[in-house]
DNA sequence: ATACGGACGTA
DNA sequence: CGTACGTCCGTATT
């Protein structure tokens, strides 16, 4: 090999991951243990676009150690004001330098230097050995090296697009050849290093000066001589050009233990980047090495990749749908598209797929013969149906007279939940590039589409929709193969099948179903408290003498703490607070009458603000249908939007006549409301296997009384209402991982106090502290915690070196298994009373949940039959070691069935 | 129009 | 310095 073919290429490891860290989403690049990795696959991605492009002989890449370096000794405050660097990015820096070590590549540190002197040496000792070098970094100090023999890439936009910085290149755009940038950054200054320059002075003018004197020793010689503002705004900073001029100049002759020839890469090791990019869960980065670098593989080369079988896509022809689904041999994947909102929804197309065929049709244009043959598909349990969201796609089936599908076998939106239970989005594309590594096609716009010009615009777009949906439908099939995998490696296969999945038909139900709401009630209430409102902040414009916005925090700020002169309280991110807990507090020290009429308006306000909420979403049928979210809550739960049905107010007597508005429907003949008592604490007593806790829930006494007779040590008749008030604090704060601290506060003693009942409580149930610590021991070391039923999540930040983001997971690890547990019994719970409504065959139905809490609308007779079976199902939801009592009421509203 | 913080409703 | 949510409003942006 002669010297002009060689070829190095030098990268800036910090500088190029730091770029892919932003450029590429983290909530999209994260293993399923919380793993984020989108720097190293960015990283990784441009490694091998520049390996493929530019072909170099040698590699290297170059890390900073730290950010202290004999710059920071010289001038301390070099590259301060950056923020901290994040940690979901310092943690991915080891990991790149695995991946570099599977790639054959070498990297280099050095202490108390910066990864780009290491460059600087390594390019001048190439330039020696008569290589042609390639520099990649993001670092503009890296320009100074470019010469005839040395080309700069630098990324322009993420690290996939870079632009080539030869002599030329340089000059064109800064105005002065590269020998002379130092001079030009000098003058210029570098924020992001913290080095000031010339106030006035930009790139412009430095380079006019520059090209004028020559050089920045020219300039300085005949500093006295330059005109102008600019002139004297340089003489005045001129300390700081030459001291920027000092640290921006890259050290060429560092001592490295790697010499060029050390430098030479021989290729990519097979096994090694197999062995890390499963275990960093990349799927396409695989298949681009062997794609891309094959000639380069080191050791057996993989198999090639399994063809990602071609789907072949059809519109279907009338009357072909029976024989089509009859060729089945697998579970038949479905994406639809359409209209879908609050328990209902329309199709616009539905594409299915299975075995590289696809078929596309629209619903609306089946005839009697399809339809017919796809309503007996959907129904039969023995043809498995894989889908992409089930619940909207009922609300559809519903509304279009079809059954509910049997034979469920995967929702890949569920799966993706239970794998990935804190993930924002789960958007198909976002999950194929995920559990795939695949690109999902877009349909392209026809005017793009040489091979369909000739068509007219509606069979393009026709067409392209077509190929489109059967792609997407596709690739539902094959994300549910590899999630069921995941969930199967993590025994989670059961929790999905038997609870996730089919709780999603259990909760499109209730979504279709909504409940009744009383408008005339809702419109009356409504005005009352718009009165109310009204009145309080009337009454405190005149206190205030003059009119101000009373919902204003920043309004009230001004007037409370500046005109008022009020002690300040506790700090927000924008100011003082003005929450209901602090103006009670301000209250009780001056009895100020502003204090009570915000106090007041900020009650009715927002009663007022809940119930026009409500009274918008009542749809046409007169009843209001939230959306229940089974993928957003990370402990299991379920949540409720548009409205959300599970805070509707219940502590105060005007918020729980909002609830008297939620009433039994027209022929049934009542609503019952069911719920376990205290579930969150008998999962705790169950778990810990405190004998004294489950001794008191096995008693069936009051808990809170029982638990403080045992913690104060009196007779069970001489608990007083103060003492069951702090036992019930502590006990729910438990669960939450309340602090001492936190506990005085919330019980208004002093902190000695606080530690004294903590004590003291201990001392006597020691094994729930015992059980919290374990938990949060067991997650630091797995990673994760577990709920009964095996539901996981994940808490990377519990090794976190912030003692903020630490402290908060360690409170989440303690809680999930408690919430998440709760969840599953619930869900279970739901499940059985949903079978045995149908065996038993009864009219009522479930209607909403509130996390321990069911309302059900009772048919006609049914009420005992009803509360018998709801009781037996919640009750034997779960083994435990405690029993789990159950409590109804009925009522022909909800507030009216509250018991 | 969109994004964010503050406030507050529930379990 | 107590977990898990959703929604409103005001405010500051684009």
């Amino acid at each position: 090999m002669t010297a002009s073919q060689s070829r190095l290429l030098l990268i800036d490891g910090h500088s190029m991951a730091f770029r892919a860290f932003f450029a590429l989403p983290a909530e999209k690049f994260s293993t399923d243990d919380g793993q984020v990795t989108n720097a190293v696959y960015g990283f990784a991605s441009m490694l091998i676009n520049l390996l493929k492009a530019e072909e170099p002989t040698h590699v290297a890449v170059a890390f900073d150690v730290s950010r202290k370096s004999f710059r920071t000794e010289e001038y301390p405050a070099y590259k301060d004001g950056r923020g901290e660097t994040p940690e979901e990015f310092k943690g991915q820096i080891p990991i790149i330098q695995e991946v570099l070590d599977a790639f054959g590549i070498k990297w280099l540190t050095k202490a108390n230097f910066e990864a780009d002197d290491i460059i600087a040496t390594l390019a001048a000792r190439s330039e020696a050995a008569g290589l042609s070098t390639l520099i990649s970094s993001g670092d503009r100090d890296a320009i100074q090296l470019v010469n005839e023999a040395t080309t700069l890439l630098y990324p322009v936009k993420g690290v996939t697009e870079l632009a080539r910085y030869t002599p030329a290149a340089v000059e064109e755009k800064y105005g002065v050849t590269p020998d002379h940038y130092r001079d030009l950054a000098a003058l210029v200054g570098e924020k992001a290093d913290n080095l000031p320059g010339v106030p006035g002075v930009g790139p412009k003018t430095a380079a006019k000066w520059i090209v004028k004197y020559g050089s920045l020793d020219g300039l300085v010689a005949k500093v006295d001589e330059i005109t102008g503002k600019a002139g004297q705004s340089l003489r005045d900073h001129l300390d700081d050009v030459l001291r920027n001029h000092r640290l921006n100049n890259l050290v060429r002759d560092l001592e490295l233990d790697k010499g060029i020839e050390d430098l030479a890469w021989e290729g990519w090791s097979v096994a090694e980047t197999n062995r890390l990019f499963d275990a960093l869960q990349f799927r396409a980065l695989g298949e681009r090495l062997n794609a891309n670098l094959a000639s380069k593989a080191v050791g057996a080369v993989a198999a090639p990749a399994a063809e990602v079988a071609s789907t072949e896509a059809a519109a279907l022809v009338p009357g072909g749908l029976a024989a089509w689904l009859e060729a089945r041999e697998g579970d038949v994947a479905v994406a639809y598209s359409g209209t879908f909102a609050s328990g209902a929804g329309s199709f616009d197309s539905i594409a299915l797929a299975e075995g590289g065929q696809a078929l596309w049709f629209e619903p609306s244009q089946l005839d009697a013969e399809d339809e017919s043959a796809w309503v007996a598909w959907l129904a039969d349990a023995e043809k498995g149906k894989v889908v992409h969201n089930a619940k909207a796609f009922l609300w559809g089936a519903d509304a279009a007279g079809w059954p509910e599908i049997a034979g469920l076998k995967a929702d890949t939106v569920i799966a993706a939940y239970l794998l990935k239970p804190e993930q924002r989005s789960y958007a198909l594309g976002d999950l194929a590039m995920q559990f795939l590594g695949r690109e999902l096609e877009t349909p392209e716009s026809p005017a793009d589409d040489g091979a369909l010009v000739g068509l007219d615009a509606a069979m393009n777009e026709g067409a392209a929709r077509l190929e489109a949906d059967c792609a997407a439908a596709a690739v539902i099939g094959e994300l549910a193969v590899e999630q069921t995998t995941r969930l199967a490696d993590r025994h989670q296969a059961k929790l999905a099948e038997n609870m996730e999945y089919p709780i999603a038909g259990v909760l499109a139900r209730m979504e279709i179903l909504g409940i009744a709401a009383d408008e005339g009630h809702f419109a009356d209430i409504e005005s009352g408290f718009a009165l109310q409102s009204k009145e309080a902040t009337e009454r405190a414009h005149e206190i205030v003498g003059r009119p101000f916005n009373v919902g204003s925090p920043k309004q009230l700020q001004e007037i409370l703490f500046e005109e008022l002169k009020m002690p300040k309280t506790k700090r927000t991110k924008t100011g003082y607070t003005t929450n209901a807990e602090a103006l009670q507090q301000l209250y009780a020290k001056n009895q100020h009458p502003l204090l009570e009429q915000l106090l007041r308006f900020r009650d009715v306000e927002k009663l007022k603000q809940i119930v026009a909420t409500l009274r918008a979403t009542i749809q046409t049928d007169g009843r209001i249908h939230t959306t229940f979210h089974q993928t957003v809550a990370a402990t299991g739960r379920l949540s409720s939007a548009d409205p959300n049905l599970q805070n509707i107010p219940v502590r105060s007597e005007a918020g729980r006549n909002i609830r008297a508005g939620f009433v039994v429907s027209e022929g049934f003949e009542s609503l019952m409301t069911i719920d376990y008592s205290q579930i969150e604490m008998r999962i705790m007593a169950s778990l810990t296997g405190d004998e004294g806790l489950i001794d008191a829930f096995v008693a069936g006494e009051d808990i809170h009384s029982a638990v403080a007779a045992k913690v104060f040590a009196v007779a069970p008749s001489k608990v007083t209402a103060e003492h069951r008030r702090k036992i019930k604090a502590m006990s729910y704060g438990l669960a939450y991982g309340l602090s001492t601290y936190g506990l005085s506060q919330q019980l208004a003693v002093s902190t000695e106090e606080a530690q004294q009942l903590s004590n003291d409580y201990f001392a006597r149930f020691g094994k729930v502290r015992d059980y919290l610590h374990r938990v949060v021991e067991e997650a630091r070391k797995t990673g994760y915690t577990e709920t009964i039923m095996g539901r996981r999540r994940y808490f990377p930040d519990l090794t976190s070196d912030n003692r903020q983001r630490r402290e908060m997971a360690e409170r989440a690890a303690l809680n999930a298994p408690i919430q998440g547990s709760a969840a599953d019994i619930m869900k279970t719970a739901m499940l059985g009373v949903d079978s045995a409504l149908r065996t038993e065959k009864l009219d009522s139905r479930v209607l909403l949940q509130v996390h321990d809490e069911l309302v059900c609308e009772v048919a006609p007779g049914e009420a005992k039959r009803l509360e018998t079976l709801v009781r037996e199902q919640m009750s034997n939801a779960a083994e435990l070691a405690v029993p789990l009592t159950v409590q109804a009421g009925f009522g022909a509203s909800w507030e009216a069935a509250a018991h």
